[in-house]
RNA sequence: GCCCAGAUGGUGGAAUCGGUAGACACGAGGGACUUAAAAUCCCUUGGCUUCACGGCCGUACGGGUUCGAGUCCCGUUCCGGGCACCA
């Protein structure tokens, strides 16, 4: 009898051994070298896991296991990111506490991580919740708290360095009051009044990266501009350090560009404009940023936006009641209708600024498409060569002076950078001089002209050169339960934190998890939520006096807090002195490699590398990075299956029946039957097989189903429609992965979920072809057994073509898990595995390597043929095959080209082989004869590969 | 609008540095074994043309460089991602 394949008992055998025996534990072992691999953890949802949440992990578990096989010392731990808003909205909805549901979802994935074979050390498992874990949010919180950043440094200093300074300076107030808020204007974790992006149905604010097309990114709820006290982070402070990092470290190009562009660094110039004829107020002067000082001499005139405050101080009397009007305007509308609606509006504030190049009186204006976020919220207007500025112009009939050669603005501006200068000035009394020079920029290129400006403003006290960044500061507080808390009371209204030595400040018990009546956070519901500041202890509200008893902070932190640096916590996760020992940081340094979605690139990867270079400030962390090289893996996305119902009816038409009408308006595909428009229902993909529906399954599946009529085509089958989408539990296009297990077994489902297509790529899932990755195991089992279910390892002598077929495999296998390409090592397996076959290869000095070489993608069967072959070891420790190329050494011309007299050759030969011995090779294999018969060698290159150029003449 | 990444059979995708395009797999079609099914194995499978041998055309489109281009250069179209009144 043949031996079976049974990868049931194979797999559950191997997952209880690996857990007696502790194989995936590691500790600081100085005796190697230390790698580190991380996985975004997830957040565990209601809905399990699906097949495209372990594609990330499946493709860093086979690194993880090859690395620690080439002898690393291997650090791959996994966790849970548990605090966050489907939890809570549960809780406000069935009452459950959110950690209930929390931790029952995390054993739901637990159990399905575990059928996959992962090597993940569970040991250091961390979950972003536990009061042992955010002990250390909140710490380094009041770290942030208690500093701030020194521009000279560029790095974060403690907060007494500063007040030392304006001790020094005498600018240090005595007011405790005052001081707390000068502070505040430095400190790294800052209470600001700031514009916030409001989400009203979710009760709380948001970070912007949480923010897409003006509604939230979870839920997709209206978002609005409001001024609110909250908790920032200064992350602009690190915009340069986050910029250059980038040039350090191993990521995707597209990825550093999303962050480039959300850096958004920009060069230009500040340049102060006097007000002219002063009217009576206190400010004489405004600052303008610009990036093109350029175009100084087509200044037309001013925009000031509508939030700045200089809006109030320059307005005139008579223009008074326009501008309060326009400001009224601006504040109705929301964020999404001023990003959608690019309506040119603004009004005259009756003031009017003069450019100090030319000496021209501009009228000022204030006007919505001015942020008063960025720069200075002043700008100087050149209609001719900014396009915002030209729509503006046109409307308000405002002069527009073209200053670049062959520009023609009579119909749009002439934004491009290139160009020759003119008009600048139009003529010499036209410049004002300082002492003794004025700017004229004619004839210069525009790049030459900025340069020429900058340093003219420079020199002559004009303004300065300034870098500005589109990077704003991290809002960090939510109104929200499920979060970490605030370390933070309230002494006399000064925000204070809670002594170091008192944290952990656990999340306290609510009985309601909404907002309070009075509309404050949903931690305004608990009781025992105050500090006494004597007895440092957290205690009863009703003791609140204002003397030893303050309110503690009713905010929570966001859902990036726990997320930012857990990768820290992992190398030392039950110390309760530090968030990590020195010599576990020291060890394990920073994330060698870090694989998860790219959708984290302007929030997660941004507050990371934020919190990280903090934490290096203050040498908590060893590196200046935490994760040297990303691998972004694409999504799976799911098949949705659509059946169509006929509007205000209850029947179900085949989707071959329908009439499709595409509607420009809505960008989408409308169906009609007989004339009535049919509506698009999900199905789920588990009622569909192919195309076609299975109609008895979908009547059992809802009451709404089991009593529809079904309109079929004429085969008597009912059709549905199909769309990729991502996969998601409301589009019931889910695959589960525990039932690929049960059906294939993990290997299989690690295996083909790598063949599917290139780790970075999104793709659809599509069972097709997985059967042929089963077929293919199978076909590996079968090379270790006769057909009496005997082994047939034994200790003979490899033949040539052996080595050659096995050190091909080790070759193609190896590069291959280096570049993250496995879905090409794949075929090469098949490959290798068909040839063995083929040749009858009995010798344990092939098939044992064969083995190691499968183990990262497929360590169950791997573990089983390695103890099959009398090893008490574990396979995750098989010394990796090396390659050597001689076994390859097997000359045929693949493809001889003959031009000019050269005549090239594909040779497999290696690369270090005399150039004698490649002649020689060259000649005498059977299609080089055919040429190079009858002809002289004159030279030979050799490129390095196998690509030989022989140049001959006719000897 | 700006920036980034793409486009190869019915499908996923191979093709190393510019060297036989379509490896490998799926799907489809045909066959063997079988009472039958499953499993397994074998053959065919880019298009057009030919009884056949073969020939011609083919890597989104149009040019270019080269003895030779899927690959390099210029331009165009389309799809995906990011940013977007950022001065």
């Amino acid at each position: 009898m043949a031996k079976e394949y049974k990868f049931r008992e194979i797999e559950k055998k191997w997952h209880q051994k690996w857990v007696e025996q502790q194989t995936y534990r590691v500790t600081e072992d100085t005796t190697k070298p230390k790698y580190y691999v991380l996985n975004m953890f997830p957040y565990p949802s209601g809905a399990g896991l699906h097949v495209g949440h372990p594609l990330g992990y499946i493709a860093s578990d086979i690194y993880a296991r090859y690395k620690r096989q080439q002898g690393f010392n291997v650090l791959n731990p996994m966790g849970y990111d548990s605090y966050g808003l489907p939890a809570e909205q549960y809780a406000i909805q069935t009452g459950q506490h959110p950690e209930k549901t929390t931790f029952r979802n995390i054993d739901r994935y637990r159990e399905q991580l575990d059928k996959i074979g992962f090597s993940f050390d569970w040991s250091r498992e961390v979950r972003t919740c536990t009061p042992d874990y955010y002990h250390w949010t909140q710490w380094a919180f009041q770290k942030m708290f208690n500093s701030y950043f020194d521009e000279e440094l560029q790095k974060a200093q403690p907060i007494e360095k500063l007040i030392d300074k304006f001790k020094a300076e005498g600018t240090w107030p005595a007011d405790e009051q005052a001081q707390s808020e000068l502070l505040m204007q430095h400190r790294i974790a800052y209470l600001g009044e700031t514009m916030v992006n409001w989400c009203p149905a979710l009760g709380t604010v948001l970070a912007n990266d949480e923010v897409v097309n003006g509604v939230s990114e979870r839920g997709g709820y209206p978002v609005e501009q409001k001024k609110m006290r909250q908790w920032c982070l200064r992350v602009s402070a690190y915009s340069q350090r986050l910029l250059d990092g980038l040039d350090t470290i191993q990521w995707s190009e597209s990825i550093k560009e999303t962050q480039r562009n959300w850096i958004g660094r920009s060069e230009g110039a500040e340049i102060q404009i006097k007000l002219a004829g002063n009217p009576g107020e206190s400010e004489d002067s405004f600052t303008i940023f610009t990036t093109r000082a350029d175009t100084m001499f087509g200044v037309t005139f001013f925009v000031l936006a509508p939030e700045s405050e200089l809006v109030d101080k320059v307005t005139t009397p008579g223009q008074r009641a326009a501008v309060d009007e326009y400001i009224k305007y601006v504040k109705s509308r929301t964020e999404r209708e001023r990003m959608i609606d690019h309506t040119v509006t603004g009004v005259f504030t009756g003031a009017y600024g003069i450019n100090p190049i030319t000496g021209d009186k501009c009228p000022i204006y204030v006007a919505e498409y001015v942020l008063a976020g960025y720069g200075t919220g002043a700008i100087m207007a050149v209609p001719a060569h900014d396009s915002r500025d030209y729509a503006f112009a046109k409307h308000f009939n405002l002069p527009i002076i073209p200053l670049i050669e062959g520009a023609d603005v009579s119909q749009e501006s002439y934004d491009a950078k290139e160009g020759t200068v003119m008009n600048s000035p139009v003529s010499k009394d036209k410049s004002m001089e300082y002492d003794g020079e004025s700017l004229c920029l004619n004839g210069l290129s525009i790049k030459e002209a900025i340069a020429e400006t900058k340093r003219f403003v420079k020199e002559h006290g004009l303004g300065r050169v300034k870098v500005n960044y589109r990077l704003r500061d991290a809002i960090f507080s939510r109104q929200r339960y499920w979060g970490e808390p605030f370390p933070v009371y309230y002494k006399r209204g000064i925000p204070t934190m809670i002594p170091e030595e008192c944290l952990p400040v656990e999340l306290p018990q609510v009985d309601k998890f909404l907002p309070t009546e009075t509309g404050e956070p949903p931690l305004g519901n608990a009781t025992k939520w105050a500090w006494d500041e004597k007895n440092k202890k957290i205690v009863e509200n009703s003791l609140i006096d204002e003397e030893n008893v303050f309110p503690i902070e009713l905010y929570t932190m966001p859902g990036f807090a726990g997320s930012s640096a857990y990768y820290l916590r992992y190398m030392d996760p039950h110390n309760n002195e530090a968030l990590v020992s020195e010599k576990a940081a020291s060890y394990w340094q920073n994330v060698d490699l870090y694989v998860g979605g790219s959708e984290h690139a302007t929030g997660h990867l941004i507050y990371s590398r934020f919190w990280n270079k903090f934490l290096f400030d203050l040498g908590v962390s060893k590196k200046e990075e935490p994760f040297q090289r990303l691998i972004n893996q694409g999504m799976i996305q799911g098949w949705s299956s659509f059946v169509y119902r006929l509007r205000d009816t209850n029947k179900f038409i085949s989707f071959d029946l329908l009439e499709e009408q595409y509607d420009d308006a809505k960008k989408k595909n409308l169906y009609f039957y007989q004339g009535k428009e049919a509506d698009p229902v999900y199905a789920d993909i588990s009622m569909v097989n192919g195309n076609v529906l299975d109609v008895e399954k979908i009547r059992q599946w809802t009451p709404e189903f089991g009593q529809a009529e079904f309109i079929l085509n004429a085969n008597g089958q009912y059709i549905v429609n199909q769309a990729i989408e991502k996969m998601s539990k409301s589009k019931y296009n889910v695959v589960n992965p525990d039932d690929i297990c049960e059906r294939y077994g993990a290997d299989t489902l690690r295996l083909y979920e790598m063949f599917l297509g290139p780790i970075e790529q999104s793709k659809p899932w599509d069972v097709a072809g997985i059967d042929g990755c089963h077929r293919f195991l199978k076909k590996f089992w079968m090379l270790f057994w006769d057909k009496d279910g005997q082994l047939v390892a034994d200790d003979s002598e490899p033949t040539a073509e052996n080595m050659k077929s096995l050190h091909k495999l080790i070759k193609k296998v190896s590069t291959d898990i280096e570049e993250f390409s496995y879905n090409t090592s794949i075929p090469a397996f098949m490959v290798a595995t068909t040839e063995l076959t083929n040749q009858k290869c009995h010798s344990r000095r092939v098939l044992e390597p064969l083995v190691a070489l499968i183990t990262p993608f497929c360590p169950h069967i791997a573990e089983e043929l390695w103890e099959a072959l009398g090893h008490s070891t574990t396979v995750c420790d098989a010394p990796w095959p090396e390659f050597n190329e001689k076994f390859l050494v097997e000359t045929t011309v693949k493809m001889p080209v003959q031009f000019n007299g050269k005549v090239r050759f594909t040779l497999d030969l290696p690369a270090d082989m005399a150039k004698e011995e490649i002649e020689k090779t060259a000649l005498t294999a059977p299609e080089g004869q055919k040429y190079l018969e009858g002809m002289q060698v004159v030279k030979i290159v050799v490129v390095p590969g196998r690509i030989i150029n022989i140049v001959i003449k006719p000897a």
